[in-house]
DNA sequence: AATGAATGAGCCTTCATTCAT
DNA sequence: TATGAATGAAGGCTCATTCAT
């Protein structure tokens, strides 16, 4: 019934129209914000028919889905501590995630603060972005377990989710509230912050 | 023309009637959201009518506005550290600081959820909170120079700014999306954290 | 939460601006029919904007299903044959139901005809009118029970059903495909099959 | 301009092709009814492009018209009474008439009920089933000639229309409305009831 | 011949706000 | 003061039809 047929767009054509419409949203959306960007608007900024919007896409929300997916991979995909930190110290591997957290920050950072803005207002939209954080947490404890024994505190549970929460927080409020402006500081303090707190 | 005129209530049953409107306004956005809840909806609530909610309100947000300011009452006021703080230890101070911004959270918790999410979603929103939080970071800055000797930080500005940060982020994250489950946990990882960072 | 209030008219003025939006809603549907009508274009025939009829509605259908009950209303209440048949010899009781339908086809007959349309389109729509219809053929088949021990039919309910559905479809045909004219003589032929099939 | 060349296929495949586009169009109408099924629906279900849709056919329109004929292709012609006629009581042709023409409702039932509610909702589409009808009503007035010395009524028109359009009537509502559970009473008791009139 | 991406008018519905009573 | 009926711009979405390839 309502079955509606969703185009996957293999052309090249096809394929650079797909993503005129989400470079579109991604504008408009951190513009003005998700609720007040109407599909029609996508759609005629993208300069491309509403009906073939709502060809490539379910709906609004179906869009939305996507940018934060394509986000997630351009922000949190290249985060692989694992990989470096075998040689590194854990000071120098705290200052590294830091870093690549506000590396991440840095692109298209007005359409990361809308979709922490979602998240925060229903579950709904939390947990689409919470599909693509999970892999984030993953990986920070693992790297965490690597350094177990020289480590002060016990509960490593509530320790990562602390040092998670804390740096997401400040390099969120750093680039989204203060225009990044002190982000050396930051990262400085921060480092410091965690570091002393874990030996 | 359009200065729509704005009553002030003054008699008892206006008063009755204003905070009838703002319990209704805070339930419906609560459960809702505050895209979500309509002015109609708010007045049929409070059982006023329509028109008397605009004879109140010069518009939706303007109730907003107004419900932000009376939270922030009841939840910063109380936070007047430097009055005990003479005869406490730093660790306890901090502690102090962290229990308070826990129990500022447990009122009007999923309201205080909404007004997060409104003030990342647009700088409009944000102004209206930030007016109010500005009183919380002066405080505290001053119960901390208090210490200034002891401290092993130099940046005082930046390790204000971080702590504030950390704490509101890690305490909106636990009252807010976890249900307040591990609360004591993160109370005392996080002043461990934090003593740590200081001294 | 999608709890839409609607509006009950009470006031002289607001009844009569339902009934401008019912009469538009017959005057358009019996000229194009329910689906090529919008409710845009029957707010504007009835000289109200959209938002009312929605205030009055709950959609489209909910109006349709109004349409129907008063048509019902007008058109079967009167045929309360049992009052009258008392004196009358079953003969004179057929052939004055049938002329009683035929009146009930003289009212909107235009819509009354898209009524049977949307009856055989869709069984949703079958039931709303079925819940008016069904009063009528209780109030036949006790008419019909009177007259019991002269009747040479056995199967009372299919004879019940077989008359009402053979009355039903010769004035409803002739009213509405030929425009009335054979009315007479499908009258009296229509007694006089009916008649004869009872004795 | 406009004048769109509309295909006649001649080749195999091609006639193959349209059938498929015929078939998909009667499965989804019986199911979902004429006017919500949509022609990209057809097309897809008959495995068939949009573009060839309309290269076949002008408009959904047209497609229906096919539909029909069709439809009155299998269901009408075979109803020959005026040759097995001759050896048969009046009575044996009635109910002969009668059977065959439930025999025509049982082939693709829901479809027939969807024109029938087409056919009541505008005159243009009725007058697409009427003039497949037509032959239908020439033939039964013939066989009925045959008897006019036998037969009590007198206006043979009104009779035929009257006789055409119960059984019509019954059978219809029988098949499409109470899923043919009653057919044999009806058919006995509209036997009893026409054969009754006549003689 | 065939394809199917693209179009856009138009549908249904919501809701912040006004204004006559 | 208070009411609530009324407004209408605007939003999300569908689908018959076209046309470049």
């Amino acid at each position: 019934m309502g079955d509606k047929e969703i185009r996957v767009p293999k052309q090249k054509r096809s394929i650079e129209k797909k993503q005129r419409i989400k470079d579109a949203a991604i504008k408009l959306m951190s513009e003005k914000g998700y609720h007040s960007t109407s599909s029609n608007e996508i759609a005629k900024e993208a300069g491309v028919s509403i009906g073939t919007f709502y060809s490539y896409y379910k709906d609004k929300k179906d869009l939305y889905k996507e940018l934060v997916a394509d986000i997630y991979d351009v922000v949190i995909t290249p985060m692989n501590l694992s990989e470096d930190s075998d040689n590194l110290s854990i000071e120098e591997t705290v200052y590294l995630y830091i870093e690549t957290v506000f590396k991440g920050h840095e692109y298209e950072t007005a359409f990361q603060r809308e979709i922490a803005s979602l998240s925060e207002q229903s579950d709904e939209f939390r947990e689409i972005e919470m599909v693509h954080k999970k892999g984030l947490t993953q990986m920070f404890i693992s790297v965490l377990s690597a350094y177990k024994d020289e480590l002060k505190v016990k509960d490593l549970k509530t320790t990562s989710y602390l040092i998670l929460t804390t740096v997401e927080a400040a390099v969120h409020d750093t680039m989204f509230h203060n225009g990044g402006k002190n982000k050396k500081a930051v990262i400085r303090e921060l480092t410091a912050m965690i570091v002393g707190y874990l030996f």
